[in-house]
DNA sequence: CTGTTAGCGCTTTCAC
DNA sequence: GTGAAAGCGCTAACAG
């Protein structure tokens, strides 16, 4: 029958190493803080209680304390999808140089588990956030509606609202691709796109239509086909075009994902199609189709974003930053076609 | 100069909206929680002040509270591999199920990482966490080591210790494909394997033997690597193999990466080689490449590794349940080969 | 250098 | 049905 008050649920707390190594708790909270001064003497003595009790903070009580919980949210639209992994990884290595964890929240494009998923982080006093936002509805994300919570978008900007954010160079990349076909004397290029709604898909689909004005050559409306979601979709269009009499002798694909579409259709149709598209993968350079494809560091983003984030958590300044925007560079790569 | 004592943070806390409403704290945590039974005209006036005010609930101050952090971790090896993002989703689908967020971290396959992750987040009460180790010591994955916090090992049995865990049925789908590239007639099949120290390393390398010694086939040890890690050596590797006098047929690799290191070694050379390999990807179709491949649902173990941690976390009973060990099925895909 | 006091925002317990 | 008191485990702000 002591004095010590150990909780009866298991976990020793920060009064029973001080009452082990004979100090107060504020000079264990001190010592495991390494900050202030404290002798040498009690030093080991706490270290010492600590070793032999298995004593562990509890973090839970120190954050409430603090105000904050030291870790970030990512959320996402699709995880499966290289790009993103790619840029949780980039986020998570400059989170983790600052000590911050990641909360990593995936939507799968629907708004409503957005939502959802916001309102809860910043219950759970989240240090900040970084959205690729499913839909252009961001009044969730504003300000008010966060009470302050930092926020970073990211591949997406934000509509009707200010915030940071890092975006790619879509229209460039586009551009650029489109560039390359044209030159290798393509005149008739189809155009696979996901839904222009979508910031990556207006965008992507200017720098295409751009490419061709600069060119001087005139895209054929029957062979633009957006608003595609997946390879299925993607190889079922490029499957259409590629049967028009007059059909497309090159294609410009988005993304990954309706490239990969194109890429079936062009397989099994076996006649020689040039294919361009958005996002590099795996493999590329075996498939043996030309294939120009517009690349950039998914990696990159997620650590741009990380630090634009990290930045504004411990910006303590009267007037707030300005919203920045910063946008990750793209560039072109081919693959050669050796003939199947 | 109201008696009304709002933290001068920003956000409003419970007792704000209790002034607001004229009750207690306590009444507006039991409305809060819909729980209590509370008056209809209290339960009004209180969702009213908390609508007026933009309350939301502190999750960290409650969960200090009640002693759980409502949050589970996963700690993954590399979330670049598509594995282990199908995973990740297959966990956070169960999760979300049953009203948990799920942490994510990654280790490099770094030893050192995985165990300051979990000391660290042992620290901040998470529920529960599933790991895929990195190594094979699995010291701080012990129940004394994590103060019984529940843990679910994913990928790699447990070492040293008894824990819930999902696998794969690693052993009968290399067994299944090599069988099959002995049924087609080769008999020279080569290996490529990960580091024979990991479990999967070693049952795949083990199921391909065992369908030699099923077959009555001798595998030839000069057509046998093993411990490699990434596409480059995979794609060296078999290189060399294939620069053999007596060169093996068929190739067999143990995951996606060597796989793909493989594929680039034969595009290369040019002559016709069966490959067969752990893991499925996109676009092996449309390879125009004989190809073998051990396929199952990654995200299936991410679910069944989240349930049976929510089943631990659940469980409320005196004896602890015995650790559980499931597996997951593999099946093999035929890829056509139309010769390039 | 060290300890005491107070309290982060919530919920459990126990009265009424 | 409702509220007052107590305290989860920690740390900032003062003493000394």
């Amino acid at each position: 029958m002591t004095e010590r008050r150990a909780s009866d649920a298991g976990a020793p707390t920060m009064r029973d190493v001080a009452a082990r190594a004979g100090v107060s708790a504020m000079t264990v909270s001190r010592v495991l803080k390494d900050d202030a001064r404290v002798s040498e003497a009690s030093r080991e003595r706490v270290l010492r209680a600590v070793d032999a009790l298995g004593y562990r903070r509890n973090e839970t009580a120190r954050r409430l304390r603090l105000g904050s919980s030291g870790m970030i949210v990512l959320i996402v639209t699709n995880l499966a999808n290289p790009f993103y992994s790619r840029l949780a990884l980039g986020v998570q290595e400059v989170a983790s140089e600052h000590g911050l964890r990641v909360v990593l929240s995936n939507t799968a494009e629907e708004y409503e588990r957005e939502r959802s998923a916001v309102a809860d982080f910043a219950s759970r006093q989240m240090d900040g956030m970084i959205v690729v936002p499913a839909g252009s509805n961001h009044r969730h994300l504003t300000p008010s509606a966060l009470r302050g919570m930092p926020v970073v978008l990211a591949s997406r900007p934000p509509a009707g609202m200010d915030a940071d954010c890092v975006l790619v160079d879509d229209f460039g990349g586009a551009e650029e691709a489109t560039r390359q076909l044209l030159a290798d004397g393509h005149r008739k290029i189809g155009f696979l796109g996901n839904p222009p709604a979508l910031y990556t898909g207006a965008e992507r689909f200017r720098g295409y239509w751009s490419a061709h004005e600069a060119a001087g050559v005139e895209p054929d409306e029957r062979h633009i086909r957006r608003g595609l979601a997946d390879v299925g979709t993607a190889e079922r269009a490029a499957t259409a075009l590629l049967a028009d009499p007059e059909p497309p002798t090159a294609l410009f694909c988005t993304n990954n994902r309706l490239t990969k579409g194109a890429i079936r259709a062009v397989r099994t149709l076996g006649r020689p199609v040039a294919l361009a598209g958005f996002d590099d993968f795996d493999l590329a350079e075996v498939l043996g189709l030309p294939l120009t494809i517009v690349s950039y560091d998914a990696d990159e983003i997620g650590r741009r974003a990380a630090q634009m984030l990290i930045d504004r958590i411990n910006d303590r300044s009267e007037a707030p930053l300005p919203a920045r925007r910063t946008v990750v560079p793209t560039h072109v790569i081919r693959y050669g076609g050796a003939p199947a």
